[in-house]
DNA sequence: TTAGGGTTAG
């Protein structure tokens, strides 16, 4: 991978506003940069470079990382001296404020400094590319490290939970035990979450045993236990770890409890809860997202008034929440009220205004505000979400032409790289139209410029597409190919689905053989094993 | 100087 940084392509930092072509990073420089740069140096008393790396860990400590990126700015043009400590503030600023190019470029810097070796430097590193989401940089760079500890692995292993790939990061989970790596309450931390993500209960429950032996930090790992039992459904089990742990004033706990009652529709007990605390703002928004999940009007309506009564309603997030909560129960004006009043829209203000109104019909409508989205003074740009939202709009509204420019609007105004998720909406966009033609050639590149390698979410679109418009010779390679891919009984879908194109195409031989298959893996069970080891 | 618990859009 240190071949392909680009080290000869280095440009100062300073000159980057102007040289790149990234429009992202062009906008988000000239917006955070320039105010800091000019000011904060000349009172600091001492000018040394280790009072200058302690300078730059304070701002990221203290939720300034475009002090940090700018400190080290000044500290580039003014001197050559720099060392590992100067580095690792200044990759967790990169990494919090989403500059991947930057990030890279200090990436080869640290190399051309001789600043990139050691666990520390590295697991700056590998937190610094997989909180961009470049998964593939950040193992490259775990597999590096010489001397791994605790804190590498744990750092690739919540690497893994931040980028959606649980069973990756329980894999990190079991390598460590392979390696006996002496597991901390942060790796049980990250692992309880994971369970919580795959909302797999008897791994959590494992878990949970491993929290109570070791005894450490009960306090933040009683709150991922409670966050876990939630997300499971068990809200008993979560109240259960509240009232052991006999902790009532931790305001983190309470708030995991409450918004985990909501989500599990327990109102009585979160009301109850809610009023042992003063109500703070991310109780709330965490609670609209339950009633958003569960598209509960009344509930919702409830907190806008605690929120009212509190004078929360200034916060945008909050106002987020709420959009998005009004938009999901199909109270689409006072979305829409709530969207007008918000002051500085964020990018999430704009996505939940049109998806509101991609979810409630009105795929012309949530065009409308993606294009006053797009316009210059908007002051934000859409990201990825927004162009699922957006496709997902034309989509469900057959709105073929919008959806072709969207998608190359997102790739080549945007120089966004549309994930399988896109992919996936695009190729429905296409199907509806009954452009096979099309799809198949969006496959074609794909596996020349994949090597062969299409994720099965998109085989199963343009299965979908190949039954819908009748194309039975290329539906029977893809179901072949998915056949071929797909063999655990945890895919059962993906019999179905075959089973239900080769039932569209009149194959009920094919049908009958897949119905059996899928039975007789059905009654296979795996023999018992601890999950982990 | 590196990792963990409760907030908003898919």
């Amino acid at each position: 991978m240190l071949a392909c940084l680009p080290i000869g392509r280095f440009i100062r930092l300073g000159d980057v506003a102007v040289k790149s072509t990234n429009l992202l990073w062009r906008c988000a420089f000239v917006r955070n940069f320039v105010a800091y740069a000019d000011h904060m140096f000349d009172e600091l008393p001492q000018r040394d470079l280790s009072s200058l790396n302690s300078q730059l860990s304070c701002y990221l400590r203290t939720g300034n990382p475009n002090g940090t990126l700018a400190l080290f700015l000044e500290m580039y043009r003014g001197s050559s001296d720099l060392s590992s400590h100067t580095f690792t503030p200044v990759l967790g600023a990169c990494a919090l404020l989403s500059y991947p190019e930057t990030g890279r470029q200090v990436h080869a810097l640290m190399i051309k400094e001789g600043a990139e070796t050691g666990t520390i430097s590295k697991t700056a590193l590998i937190n610094m590319y997989s909180k961009q989401g470049h998964l593939v940089d950040s193992v490259t760079v775990f597999e590096s490290v010489e001397e791994k500890d605790v804190v590498s692995w744990n750092a690739l292993l919540s690497g893994f939970l931040r980028n959606g790939k649980g069973k990756e990061a329980l894999g990190v989970f079991s390598a460590m035990y392979r390696e006996r790596v002496e597991i901390s309450e942060f790796t049980l931390s990250s692992v309880v979450k994971t369970c919580a993500s795959l909302k797999i209960l008897q791994q959590g429950k494992q878990v949970h045993s491993m929290v109570l032996v070791t005894g450490r930090d009960l306090v933040v790992l009683g709150t991922a236990m409670i966050s876990f039992y939630s997300s499971v459904g068990l809200i008993s089990e979560a109240m259960k770890v509240y009232v052991s742990l006999n902790v009532h004033t931790d305001e983190v706990m309470l708030n995991s409890l409450i918004s985990g009652c909501i989500r599990n529709r327990d109102y009585k007990e979160a009301f109850l809860l809610m009023s042992r605390q003063r109500p703070n703002v991310r109780v709330l928004i965490s609670s609209l997202a339950g009633c958003s999940d569960n598209s509960d009007l009344w509930i919702g309506k409830q907190i806008h008034c605690v929120a009212l009564r509190n004078d929360f309603v200034s916060d945008s997030k909050l106002c987020n929440g709420l959009m998005d909560m009004y938009g999901k129960s199909g109270q689409i004006v006072q979305a829409s009220t709530l969207f007008e009043s918000i002051p500085s829209k964020s990018v999430v203000s704009w996505t939940s205004m049109i998806d509101a109104y991609a979810v409630n019909g009105d795929g012309v409508k949530a065009l409308e505000i993606f294009r006053e989205m797009c316009e210059e003074g908007s002051g934000v740009l859409p990201n990825s979400v927004t162009f699922l939202v957006v496709l997902s709009a034309c989509a469900h509204a057959g709105l073929v032409e919008e959806g072709k420019e969207c998608f190359s609007m997102m790739k080549e105004k945007y120089l966004l790289v549309p994930g399988t998720e896109h992919y996936v909406c695009f190729i429905d966009i296409l199907s509806k139209a009954g452009d096979i033609e099309e799809i198949w050639r969006l496959v074609e590149r794909m596996l020349e410029s994949n090597n062969m390698n299409i994720p099965c979410a998109i085989w199963v679109a343009v299965l979908s597409a190949c039954s819908l418009n009748m194309d039975v010779t290329r539906g029977e390679y893809v179901a072949r190919r998915l056949m071929e891919e797909e063999s655990g009984p945890e895919n059962a879908s993906i019999y179905v689905l075959v089973s239900n194109f080769y039932a569209a195409i009149g194959k009920w031989d094919l049908v009958e053989e897949l119905r059996g298959k899928l039975k007789h893996k059905g009654l296979v069970k795996a023999a018992g094993h601890s999950s982990f080891i």
